[in-house]
RNA sequence: GGGCCCAUAGCUUAGCCUGGUUGGAGCGCCCGGCUGAUAACCGGGAGGUCAGGUGUUCGAAUCACCUUGGGCCCA
């Protein structure tokens, strides 16, 4: 059944509300369930790691991956969707070392390494539950309850398997090279794991002297001075020339050579006057030159060491031609040097620890020395000894450990690779085989990459990661466990036991080469590997492996680009090692989410929104579908809030769509179960059928984008849907129809085709906005628990109308240049239009907007649409000639002025058409002349009131002629509004009646006579009368088109007796309004009619009508109301429970009301709120609650017991059913007491109050006691000032109308200013009612700041401020800063 | 320094592959309308050196090259 939604779209109320109903319904496990005999879908979930939080990225990439998830299960799929988490890894070491106040790996042993790594363990698990609660907020719908963890040990035994695997293949490797590494961390560091930015390091010019002549040097540049000690040779560039020069200054001179062209820039570098080149060398004449290392008296090895290139200028062409050209070799402490050193022989010197510290290699002098601190004494030795030959600084982008941010480290370590550059070439391959979008992610990056790929040094010196699996022996023998099974029997292991170190170190294997004891190699692995395997890892895979082989390898991964280096490739590697294939078939590379500036956003620049506050503020489905929208998956977005408000407010649009559907399809009972598209074929519209035709091809479309993974054109396609198609045209073409009789057919027909519509929508929809979509879902629908279980709509193209679809968008075309003209010439929509004359250029065209003339006509508000077919002239144009005097002038001289006035006289088309044909020639004076082209030209012109506009299939002409029907209609139509409007005013029912008064001039009078009944049908009026002066229950004066018109309408209370009257069985709605027609306002007023009188009113068959009086013979405890007579005295005591029913009446109130005189009902319900004034004791509030209570009829009416629902008569205390009390409760009238006392001077409060009806209470108050006033209000100003009595004071009016005595809400220094003008004039009173209003429209901060200059202003001046607040509509947290800034709250 | 991507109105973007009327939208801004979807909605207007330059072409936002700025990945 079809149920009304909710009036407005609240996000956060709603999402919530719906995760509560999956969770009762346990809508995600049914639905896993439902799709689990379809065909797999296995998608594997880049694991993030588990850092305790999430980030707008991580928000965007779950976003993707569940609505690919959602779609595919809507398609039928068997999805997996296993969330991932990465949770081993230096960043929780850093941090829990941090927790702990440890700083080193000495440290951290000291601590335990089992303490460490347990609690590790804790706060991974801590994060990754933070996480799995943030990820559920943005509605994504994973696995959450169990999740792969890479911590598990099915987990590291996978990773374990694969290592083994790549050791069997000889691809796994232990070798020594030169590696960066963190010092602090004590451990090597990968690619990945460095974070570069610009530094100031030493930029030093070093002088190694030539052994044959140590006049002369070879001039080195380094930025890192302390790698000169373990300087080993110089590299030159075979292919450079060289130079030998002479620098001079007084009293100096040095030799040197250097790369040539570098002269000049050495030569300011180091101050000199002049050099002279002594010499030009070439660099292959260079190899083998020897030259004495600066250190070679200090460092040991340097006189020990051997090698025949030692000390020597090698080749390289890796040599660059700039600031020395000629390179300093150490080959423990560059890659390149350790390249060079191994092809030339020489082993790599590295006397530095993995702390950065000089170990006893180096010799005494620098022993024990940080080499950071070295540096200076260094270059004190070396300036000492003249090696130095100029010293300066630099800033140079140079790497850094991307977790504590040291500076890297580069040594020679012994490390274990995979060597992925042996299959570098299967990989290759592999990425041409996978599916990438876009393309170039996988055909340039992901290839370009991997092309370059290197050896993967894959261990770690520390604690919290997967242990390497490799058990050596001191004989040199190793092993590689690939499950814990291996271990079985082995000295230390138990089943089942803690795999993380330092468990696992203590088991201990024998040798079978020896018999010797085996022990675990200390190292850990990369993280990077860790995710790496994820595809099989989390499948349980080797241990299990039936899941492997029916899913394996992963159909789709969807990452951000940086992830080509990282999860894109190491899986490769991993994945072609393992199994020698990519482990993935498609992948899908996303984009990142910068700040509003396009920078990344980092906690450090502190440019990060958090999306648990985008959330909060617009909903997880506008954030979800801001970032699907608004730029290609692949492409950064910039974050915009505006963007996310953005996407809310389609949302909302929808949202309205589907409440107006709602209302109108419960009043109905539509039931679409009944109402099938076969029932109401017949009786669509035009616009049902161009509705369905539009909705058939966005189903196309959009699963199309999607499955193009152009995911924001999908989403694209969509929204333009929603709002253009069937908000902004479908809605408002079928307005009228909803007002129709029930079930007339045309009006089903609008509603079946609006509820698939909204259906359809809602489904495409879901993948995108889970929660919106299941909400409407439940309300149109409900049939299943959840949305997510509907299967994906399919399209059916044979209901795609081309040419109605182009029809109706001219006809959309037509309308819009009408109201443009319209707003031109200043004629409202609501002024009819005589007509319209369509001019098409051809007639196809000419047809199909005939079939939506009506559409033209309604929306235009245009009396009449008339036609031109194509290739010809409407016939009311005129087309005239103009004569050129100046070409007839040169040909027929004196004849001139005579021949343009005989031009002019005749019919212009007879001589345009004549010159078509041929020519056309004029007689004067006997004489022929012939007008030749030139002498012409013609205009066209239009009659009076018509305009002229072009549309794209034609041309159209506009008629504004003002006629007295179309003045008629035009007034109907204003008094029909302002009636409209004066009811909501009064806050009446759409369904109640009125009796409208008007008073109008003559003419207005007349015009509204022809039109009486249409007003009265469109108002609900019952009666309507012409009258010398207005009244009723609200009285309007109004000028419209400058005539002055006066409207009163008064209720007619009519709707409670409907709506009882429809309570008895038999009447129908419409029966009960031909009775209450007919006077008759209750049951009893029913009975007393009779059977024969209720068929005459009524009209009802005559079986009905016997329902009804059976009825009454069967209802026993009809309600009395009151008994007999209003009008009798009464005793006290029998008086009492009418009176106690009146909310805020007390027993004393109710006494002294008796003993004031009013001792019957009729008594009491004659007088006035000025006779209750004089009664002593009463407050104004209990005044109003008493006329309030007596004009609802309390006392003639009887009430349904809000328990059990029976009827209770006006003068029952308890419900004789259930025994309720039927007092209304007696509220806070102490708290009425103290406030109205409490305002003081100078003060500003804050009322919270959700109707205003107390603020503005205490506002008059405060007017009474002379105070001058200054009301603010979000109420219409003249609503508010007769409600109140606030009589001449200024009532401003918070609204975007942009009337008079209005003020945009936007508009903040308006408002003030108009505020600060009224303080300023002294001591006053100002009502600020609708705070929250300002807040919607305005930065909440900038409402607290105009707050708080208010606050100030008033409280110099001795005033007193309201300001009213609905504390529903804010949050705890603005609330409670708006309370902060204010004297008191009431 | 290299690879890949991006640059169109104040903001977010379409158009670019396949060159051809006046470069479309949305938001924001200004003006107006509607008032039975209503703190909603609708219409209109102002806003563009298509990042800059050079070239190819009869014609360039679109193709090519260069420069500048930004992002990712590397050196």
């Amino acid at each position: 059944m079809i149920k009304q939604v909710q009036g407005s779209y609240n996000p956060s109320t709603l999402e919530s509300s719906v995760r509560t109903h999956w969770a009762e319904t346990d809508a995600y496990k049914k639905t896993k369930e439902l799709r689990a005999s379809g065909t797999d879908f296995y998608f594997v979930d880049g694991p993030p790691y588990t850092t305790g939080y999430i980030h707008l990225g991580t928000a965007m990439n779950k976003t993707i991956k569940d609505m690919i998830v959602r779609f595919k299960r809507m398609q039928k799929f068997n999805v997996s969707d296993t969330p991932g988490y990465d949770m081993h890894g230096l960043p929780i070491e850093v941090k829990v070392e941090k927790s702990i106040g440890v700083k080193n790996k000495k440290e951290i042993e000291e601590y335990g390494i089992d303490r460490f790594v347990g609690t590790c363990k804790n706060f991974a698990l801590d994060f990754q539950k933070q996480m799995n609660a943030d990820f559920q907020e943005l509605g994504v719908w994973f696995d959450w309850e169990k999740p792969y963890l890479t911590i598990n040990s099915s987990y590291i035994e996978a990773a374990w398997w694969t290592l083994k695997r790549a050791y069997d293949k000889g691809l796994l490797i232990k070798a020594s090279r030169v590696l960066p590494g963190c010092p602090r961390c004590e451990t090597a560091l990968a690619e990945a794991e460095i974070d570069y930015w610009d530094e100031k390091d030493p930029s030093i010019y070093v002088k190694f002297r030539l052994k044959d002549d140590p006049n002369v040097s070879l001039l080195i540049w380094t930025t890192t001075p302390w790698t000169l000690p373990a300087n080993l040779a110089v590299a030159a560039h075979p292919d450079f020339e060289y130079v030998k020069v002479r620098y001079r200054r007084i009293g100096i001179t040095d030799t040197v050579i250097i790369m040539k062209g570098l002269e000049e820039e050495i030569k300011d570098l180091g101050g000199w006057e002049k050099y002279d080149v002594l010499q030009t060398i070439q660099g292959d004449d260079l190899i083998g030159i020897e030259y004495i290392t600066p250190f070679i008296d200090v460092v040991p090895y340097q006189k020990e060491a051997d090698g025949k290139w030692l000390h020597k200028v090698l080749p390289s062409k890796n040599v660059e031609a700039s600031n020395t050209g000629l390179v300093h070799i150490a080959p423990g402490h560059g890659p390149e040097d350790f390249e060079l050193g191994k092809e030339f022989g020489l082993e790599p010197f590295c006397p530095v620890d993995e702390t950065g510290v000089y170990t006893p290699l180096v010799g005494s002098k620098y022993v024990g020395m940080h080499i950071k601190k070295a540096n200076p004494e260094l270059l004190k030795d070396l300036e000492a000894n003249d090696h130095l030959f100029y010293s300066g600084t630099i800033e140079h982008r140079f790497g850094h450990c991307w977790r504590c941010k040291s500076p890297v480290l580069f040594r020679t370590t012994d490390q274990w690779f995979l060597r992925v550059t042996q299959v570098k070439n299967q990989m290759l391959e592999e990425i041409e085989k996978v599916r990438w979008t876009p393309d170039w992610a996988g055909s340039s990056r992901e290839y370009d990459w991997t092309m370059n790929a290197r050896d993967w040094c894959i261990s770690r010196q520390r604690y919290w990661g997967i242990p390497i699996p490799v058990w050596t022996c001191k004989c040199g023998e190793m092993r590689v466990i690939g499950m814990s099974d291996e271990l079985k029997g082995a000295e230390g292991y138990v089943e089942d036991m803690e795999l993380h170190r330092p468990w696992i170190d203590s088991v201990k294997l024998v040798c079978p080469k020896c018999g010797g004891k085996m022990s675990r190699v200390l190292d850990v692995l990369d993280v990077w590997f860790d995710s790496a395997v994820a595809s099989w890892a989390q499948l349980g895979f080797p241990k299990k492996r039936d899941d492997f082989e029916r899913l394996w390898p992963a159909k789709f991964i969807v990452e951000a680009h940086d992830q080509t280096r990282g999860w894109f490739y190491s899986q490769l590697a991993a994945g072609v090692i393992a199994f020698g294939r990519a482990p993935y078939e498609s992948v899908l590379m996303h984009g990142w989410m910068l700040d509003g500036q396009g920078q990344p956003m980092s906690k450090s620049k502190g440019n990060v929104v958090e999306p648990g506050k985008v959330i909060k503020e617009h909903g997880a489905d506008a954030l979800r579908l801001y970032m699907l929208k608004t730029s290609a998956p692949w492409e950064d977005i910039p974050f915009q809030m505006e963007g996310v408000k953005n996407a809310r407010k389609t949302l909302n649009v929808f949202w309205n769509v589907v409440n107006f559907a709602t209302t109108y399809m419960v009043i109905d009972k539509f039931d679409p179960h009944q109402i099938t598209n076969e029932t109401v074929r017949a009786h669509l519209n035009q616009e049902d059928l161009w509705l369905i035709s539009r909705t058939e091809k966005v189903k196309n479309e959009f699963t199309r984008q999607v499955n193009a993974m152009e995911l924001h054109k999908a989403a694209r396609v969509l929204e333009q849907y929603i709002l253009d198609d069937l908000s902004r045209w479908y809605v408002r073409l079928i307005r009228d129809r909803m007002w129709s009789e029930e079930g007339d057919m045309g009006k089903l027909a609008a509603y079946r085709t609006l509820y698939d519509a909204i259906l359809d929508t809602a489904l495409l929809l879901a993948p995108i906005c889970p929660h919106l979509t299941e909400e409407v879902y439940q309300h149109m629908d409900g049939s299943k628990p959840t949305v997510h279980m509907m299967d994906w709509p399919s399209s059916d193209l044979t209901k795609v109308d081309e040419r109605l679809e182009k029809a109706m968008s001219m006809a959309q075309e037509i309308v819009d240049t009408v109201t443009r003209e319209r707003q031109l010439k200043n004629v409202k929509l609501r002024w009819p239009m005589k007509r319209v004359v369509i001019k098409v250029e051809n007639n196809d065209t000419l047809q199909s907007l005939k079939a939506l003339e009506e559409i033209i006509r309604s929306q235009a508000n245009v009396k009449h649409v008339e036609y031109v077919a194509s290739g010809e002239e409407w016939s009311e144009t005129l087309l005239n000639v103009v004569p050129n005097p100046m070409a007839i002038g040169k040909v027929y001289r004196q004849w001139a002025s005579k021949i343009a006035v005989l031009l002019q006289s005749r019919p212009a088309h007879i001589i345009k058409e004549s010159m078509q044909r041929g020519e056309y020639s004029l007689g004067i004076e006997g004489q022929l002349v012939k007008i030749e082209p030139n002498m012409v030209s013609f205009t066209v012109s239009l009659p009076k009131d018509v305009y002229a506009a072009e549309f794209s299939g034609g041309e159209i002409y506009l008629d504004f002629e003002v006629t007295r029907e179309i003045e008629a209609e035009g007034f109907a139509r204003e008094i029909i509004r302002r009636v409209q409007q004066t009811r909501k005013e009064m806050k009446l029912d759409v369904e109640e009646f009125v009796k409208v008064e008007i008073r109008a001039d003559s003419k207005v009078s007349e015009y509204v006579k022809m039109w009486k009944q249409h007003i009265m049908s469109e108002v609900r009026s019952k009666s309507m009368e012409l009258v010398m002066e207005a009244s009723g229950d609200k009285v309007g004066k109004w000028e419209i088109e400058g005539e002055k018109v006066e409207i009163g309408v008064t209720s007619m209370n009519l709707r409670d007796a409907i709506k009882e009257l429809t309570k008895i069985p038999g009447i129908t709605t419409k029966a009960a309004e031909a009775l209450v027609g007919a006077g008759v306002r209750d049951e009893t007023g029913l009975k007393q009619l009779g059977e024969d009188g209720i068929e005459e009113i009524t009209q009802l068959p005559r079986a009905e009508v016997r329902k009804v009086m059976h009825y009454f013979d069967r209802s026993p405890d009809v309600c009395k109301a009151v008994p007999e007579g209003t009008g009798k005295t009464m005793e006290m005591s029998e008086m009492l429970p009418y009176l106690l029913r009146i909310p805020r009446m007390n027993e004393l109130k109710a006494e002294m009301l008796y003993d004031a005189g009013y001792r019957s009902l009729d008594g009491l319900q004659a007088a006035g709120r000025d006779d209750l004034k004089n009664v002593p004791g009463l407050g104004t509030k209990t005044i109003d609650e008493i006329v309030d209570y007596i004009e609802k009829g309390g006392f003639r009416n009887c009430t349904s017991c809000p328990k059990c629902g029976k009827k209770v008569d006006a003068g029952e205390l308890k419900c004789p059913g259930c025994g309720t009390s039927l007092r209304a409760e007696v509220s806070e009238e102490g708290a009425e007491a103290t406030v109205e006392q409490g305002l003081q001077d100078g003060y500003s409060y804050l009322i919270k109050d959700d109707r205003s009806d107390r603020s503005y209470q205490l506002f008059v108050d405060q007017l009474k006691r002379g105070k001058r006033g200054f009301c603010i209000t979000r109420n219409y100003p003249v609503k508010v000032r007769g409600k109140y009595e606030l009589g001449d004071i200024p009532v401003v009016w918070l609204s975007n109308v942009g009337k008079e005595d209005s003020l945009r809400p936007k508009d903040l220094e308006k408002l003030n200013y108009s505020l600060e003008q009224f303080l300023a004039e002294g001591q006053g009173v100002v009502l600020l009612d609708g705070l929250e209003y300002l807040i919607t429209n305005n930065n909440f901060l900038t409402v607290l700041r105009f707050v708080q200059s208010l606050r100030d202003q008033v409280a110099i001046n001795s005033s007193i401020m309201m300001m009213v607040l609905n504390p529903s509509t804010l949050d705890a947290n603005e609330l409670n800063l708006l309370e902060k800034e204010v004297d008191g709250t009431l």
